[in-house]
RNA sequence: GGGCGCGUAGCUCAGCGGUAGAGCACUGUCUUGACAUGGCAGUGGCCACAGGUUCGAUCCCUGUCGCGCCCA
């Protein structure tokens, strides 16, 4: 006997392991089973489960176990990954408060007595830290659920992977794919890194419009150039006004003299300059800004770097700015400029910032030498896989952001000056020539053909950037680039189930390096989902302190209602799913509801028995309830392929709650508890046929309670655990029986709204006359008497040829119904609903006829159409004359 | 400023040209031998606004207003 509700923690934690255990999770190359493969979007190896991850992980477990039981030889592939600045970061925080730091060259020198760890003994700690904490997203994965096939996890920077990344960067170079460059990028003044555009977000501040007067050179006059950042004239090497700007038009070609500094600059002209905008004269730094880069380029300015990589000023600045923090170096520098009087004024600004999305510091546009990809050749593959629907997307959008991102693609900087990740594969030799190989062995051979010699040779300290060995990722798992069966079976995956915010990140990426090395897409499908957000729709943040762990969920509802919740809110098209705990409450009650139909089942006998074919079944209600079992199997089926997980699950709720307990289970009460025989015997079994199927049904959904259910029932015994089940196949639906069922339904909901609304004792027990009843609605009312009364507390069912004077009167179909309610009846408020009745259908005829009068829509219209309006017409106006025949009755 | 998306019940959202839906909330009622984490019955909508296409528009198109997100 089952217990009263359903206890998640218990069964989950038991559940498990079993399947693990078991092998239930695992993919099998050697099988000549079709291949459905997802790999896993891998986390930060020492992060831990969030929302986004809940929702990310429940999509792709629900779409792996349907496949499985579906048939198919199913991969899902797990791993994490090194995620190398996150995890640089977290590990250098860690260590400080050690009062622990990092032998970085040029730091400022704070207390003497602080150690210092090199590269080798810092990396040294953060293995230690990944061995520490590495483990726990993969058992929170677990307590999700997750299907993983653990027995393949990988780690991006484990031997196989790395190989790989070495490997790719080698070929891709030896390609011209992969070179050295001096260009502005994004440097992190507080990781002291190059970041990529990607990690750079923008960040609204409010600061200041500072007007700068700058002499012209042999003039009295001044222009006017509006900065937000003063601190960077340093290096203004130039002025730039539009060429048709009335104000400032007759200095294009003259130069100003920079204040504080005296260099002599140009006045160019460059469309560049909005004449509407601050004084609409914009100084040029172009070793700061990239704008600026730009029009220094195209007006041959110099670039001039006035900061180190701590962003303090260098030396390439007058001596009394230099070693200044670059905000110091403001303050300083406007100050000066007051001085001068060469302020003309100062207007408070709101502006866009950019900020490391790491370091949390504006970053500082910087003129370095970098490793590039080029990202504009490898785009080129993906961009045509994409049009021609090798990789589809959906929701469909999600291409054409797909297109405008990799159409419009920079080179890709793929070094960091971190010491955490992938060290690049260069060596240099004593002249900086440099040497790209596999290993040092084989650099230093090419060293030695080179110089004809041996000579030192310095490897590159920069890693690659993490988004590099991610983007390999669908094949690096797979083993490549051995030629291994499981890259044989699973690549190209099946689909890829992530957030657009790594859309550009990650996907294009990995569409870059699929196309390029495997020559194919990396997955079939980009399936992309919404963001979790709180109730009110805000990001889930530490800072806003809205963030919902999923594990205290987990703990307080079970992983099958987080699951549940997250499945339903996941439509295609939402952008945000705002995940309230109501909601994750009403999942929780959905399991008990399933729960304790279940133990009705088995308190009532529900048994399948040897052989048992639901072809079989004679009784209307099971012929009925296996139709609606076969429409929910379609439907779910349909809303998986689609990829609309949302109506997967709102099918499941309305099936089992909707459908099988607040009405199959009521209506077969009278059988199941009424006497032994055939009836009660073909009922026990399409109970138990029904139950068996629906929990294979909601087992991707909610896999911990559909396990225990289905083994409590009875069925692991003899076919082993759920999750390795076949998936039903749906049954014909009888229309007759579903018409006899339709009919049913509304009779007894009308009988209850009537009662309702009379206010009749929900105790009292009417009989109910029907008049003017043909044999079919005779019959049915025999067949059902017993749910009949049961459910519409109805005691005796008589035919009559008219209605007492106090009584309710229902119409349905062709025949009347009459309650003697005697006594307890107002029969002023029968009255009034009557009427009410009444004229909803006026109502509603008045609607038809407008539409039948239109000479338009008949001629139009698709005949069905217009047929099913008469249809519908026909039926109200019977209806109706009945009802006023009641009304006329009830008035005597 | 450019691109995209969204405005449907009090709230959160489905709705794929032909009878406006769900969950939560609310009201009334019921301790009926599965379930009060429940049953039954209700209340509540100019489907943002204005045009257009169509026999017919919540749905397709255009514009306006409001709100988000991404990119400058």
């Amino acid at each position: 006997m089952l217990d009263k509700t359903y206890d998640p923690k218990e069964i989950e934690a038991r559940r498990y392991p079993e399947w693990e255990k078991a092998g239930a999770f695992r993919a099998h190359p050697e099988s000549p089973k079709q291949p459905y493969c997802i790999v896993i979007p891998p986390p930060n190896v020492t992060g831990s489960l969030h929302m986004g991850h809940a929702l990310d992980n429940t999509l792709q477990d629900v779409l792996i176990r349907w496949r499985r039981m579906k048939g198919d030889d199913v991969l899902w592939q797990p791993g994490t990954d090194h995620a190398g600045i996150a995890t640089q970061m977290v590990v250098v925080r860690n260590l400080e408060q050690e009062g622990i730091g990092l032998a970085v060259e040029g730091a400022v020198k704070g207390d003497a007595n602080k150690k210092l760890l090199n590269r080798e003994e810092f990396l040294a700690k953060v293995w230690e830290w990944k061995a520490y904490s590495g483990g726990t997203i993969t058992s929170q994965l677990r307590r999700l659920g997750a299907s993983c096939d653990w027995s393949r996890e990988r780690f991006t920077m484990d031997e196989g992977l790395s190989r790989s990344v070495l490997k790719v960067f080698v070929d891709l170079y030896k390609a011209g794919l992969i070179y050295k460059d001096n260009r502005l990028v994004n440097w992190d003044p507080k990781m002291l890194t190059a970041i990529s555009d990607l990690e750079v977000e923008s960040r609204e501040v409010k600061g200041h419009l500072w007007y700068f007067k700058y002499p012209i050179d042999g003039s009295d006059e001044h222009i006017i150039v509006a900065t937000t950042r003063p601190e960077t004239m340093l290096g203004d090497t130039g002025i730039a006004v539009h060429p048709d700007d009335p104000k400032w038009k007759h200095l294009i070609g003259k130069h100003a003299i920079l204040p504080l500094v005296g260099r002599r600059i140009a006045i160019v002209a460059d469309e560049y300059s909005d004449p509407e905008k601050g004084s609409g004269a914009v100084k040029i730094t172009p070793a700061h800004d990239f704008n600026d880069f730009e029009v220094g380029r195209r007006h041959q300015l110099d670039a001039i770097n006035i900061f180190d990589k701590f962003a303090r000023v260098n030396e390439n600045a007058p001596e009394k700015y230099r070693g200044l923090d670059r905000f110091d170096a403001r303050k300083k520098i406007v100050a000066e400029m007051e001085e001068l009087g060469l302020v003309e004024k100062i207007e408070p600004h709101a502006h866009a910032v950019p900020y490391g999305d790491r370091g949390g510091v504006p970053v500082e546009p910087y003129l370095t030498e970098q490793w590039y990809a080029d990202a504009k050749k490898l785009a080129e593959a993906p961009i045509a896989a994409a049009r021609d629907g090798r990789v589809k997307f959906v929701p469909e959008r999600g291409r054409d952001d797909f297109f405008r991102w990799m159409e419009s693609i920079e080179p890709w900087c793929v070094s960091r000056q971190l010491w955490w990740g992938h060290q690049i594969p260069a060596w240099y030799g004593p002249d900086k020539k440099v040497f790209v190989a596999l290993s040092e062995e084989e650099a230093k051979a090419e060293a030695r053909a080179h110089y004809g010699k041996d000579v030192a040779l310095e490897r590159d300290p920069d890693v690659l950037d993490t988004w590099f060995s991610s983007a390999l990722w669908p094949f690096s798992t797979l083993g490549w680039p051995d030629k291994t069966p499981e890259l044989a079976k699973y690549y190209p995956t099946s689909v890829l189930v992530t957030a657009p915010d790594i859309l550009f990140f990650w996907v294009a990426r990995m569409m870059m390096m699929g196309m390029q090395f495997m020559g194919d897409v990396p997955f079939r499908t980009v399936y992309l989902h919404g963001l979790v957000t709180d109730e009110k729709g805000q990001k889930m943040s530490k800072s806003k302190g809205n963030v919902i762990d999923p594990l205290e969920l987990i703990d307080k509802y079970g992983a099958d209602a987080l699951r549940f919740t997250m499945t339903s809110l996941a439509a295609p098209q939402a952008g945000r799913l705002r995940l309230a705990t109501s909601k994750v409450e009403g999942s929780r009650n959905f399991a008990t509801k399933l729960w304790n139909a279940t133990r009705f089942a088995e308190m009532n006998g529900a048994a399948l028995p040897e052989g048992f074919d639901p072809a079989s079944a004679k009784l209307t209600v099971n012929k009925w309830m296996l139709g609606e079992l076969a429409r929910a199997n379609l439907a779910i089926d349909k809303a998986l392929t689609e990829f609309r997980l949302n109506e997967a699950a709102n099918t499941l709720y309305e099936f089992i709650w909707g459908v099988v307990c607040d009405w199959y289970v009521e209506l077969t009460k009278p059988i199941l508890q009424g006497a032994d025989g055939p009836e009660k015997d073909e009922t026990r079994a399409v109970t138990a046929f029904v139950l068996r199927e629906t929990v294979k049904l909601l087992h991707p959904v909610m896999p911990f309670i559909t396990e225990e259910l289905w083994d409590k029932l009875g069925h692991r015994a003899h076919h082993g655990a759920l999750i390795g089940q076949p998936w039903p196949v749906p049954t014909a639906v009888d229309a007759a029986a579903d018409a006899e069922m339709g009919w049913l339904v509304k009779l007894i909901q009308d009988i209850r709204s009537a009662r309702a609304e009379l206010n009749v004792p929900a105790g009292a027990k009417l009989k109910l006359l029907v008049i003017g009843g043909n044999d079919t609605t005779k019959g049915r009312l025999e067949t059902h008497r017993a749910a009949i009364e049961r459910l519409a507390r109805i005691e005796g069912v008589e035919a009559a040829t008219s209605a007492p004077k106090a009584s309710l009167q229902l119409v349905i179909g062709e025949a009347t119904y009459a309650l003697p309610v005697g006594e307890v009846i107002d029969l002023k408020a029968e009255s009034a609903r009557l009427q009410k009745e009444i004229k909803k259908l006026a109502d509603e005829i008045g609607k038809i006829d407008s539409k039948l009068g239109n000479a338009a829509f008949v001629s139009r219209a698709p005949e069905e159409v217009v047929e099913e309006q008469r249809e519908r017409r026909s039926q109200a106006e019977q209806t109706k004359v009945r009802l006023s025949t009641a009304l006329e009755r009830l008035g005597g």
